[in-house]
DNA sequence: TTGACATATTCCTATATAGGAATATAATAC
DNA sequence: GTATTATATTCCTATATAGGAATATGTCAA
């Protein structure tokens, strides 16, 4: 068997570096493929081959407006991610603490 | 040039759905191969494969004791994954805000 | 209609899986 | 040493990319 898709979820489309940066690069704002492509300075097809998978796993949003096609970012479908990212960020952050603790320790005894 | 491989970086490690599965089944504690086996009813050597994807990019720790290995999830490296993921959050429960203020009005209209 | 602009799609290839089956390695007990 | 338990590794194959180059599609303007 073969790796999970990157169509399959969001976990799999922004895997991929370069589909994140897209992500980043429309952050709120509406853009063109081609004001991506010059923000990004990648080639246009690699812009829209890479917006096409986003798409297919409804990460970002198109709107057509004459020949242009604007790309906005559906940041809904991030929720998955972040739900299952974020229980563990206790984990360090707690640690954080602990280490935290040692070295206000280590300052005291000084 | 292919994918990203499932080694770079915790994103691409963790798109595997299994995975995920496995860091959530260790959790907390510390198990051994055999116990993640008996937790998800895999085979002895997809766990271990998978185990040595997530070992190889730090997600997780291994201990040997004895003839056994256990494993534990080492959380800070989901940190750059929470890191990313984390600001798009705004956008989501903004805009449910949003949808929460529209329904505030509707229940004041009747 | 013809041309210019904006974007998508097709064709190509090297590459890296994931899983199954079989086997190797390592540690312990007897 | 030998058997047994615990885990890792190797070999195999179908499959899905990502990027480059070339081309197709679609839309506006004159």
């Amino acid at each position: 068997m073969a790796r999970t898709p990157t169509t399959f979820d969001a976990f799999n489309a922004v895997a991929e570096p370069r589909r994140r940066q897209i992500l980043e690069a429309l952050g709120r704002q509406e853009l063109s493929v081609n004001e991506i492509v010059k923000k990004l300075g990648w080639t246009q097809p690699m812009v829209s081959k890479h917006l096409g998978v986003l798409k297919q796993v409804g990460l970002v949003k198109e709107r057509r407006v004459g020949r242009q096609r604007l790309y906005q970012v559906n940041a809904e479908r991030l929720k998955p991610i972040y739900e299952w990212v974020a229980p563990f960020e206790r984990y360090w952050s707690e640690s954080f603490d602990r280490l935290d603790r040692i070295l206000e320790e280590m300052k005291k005894e000084k």
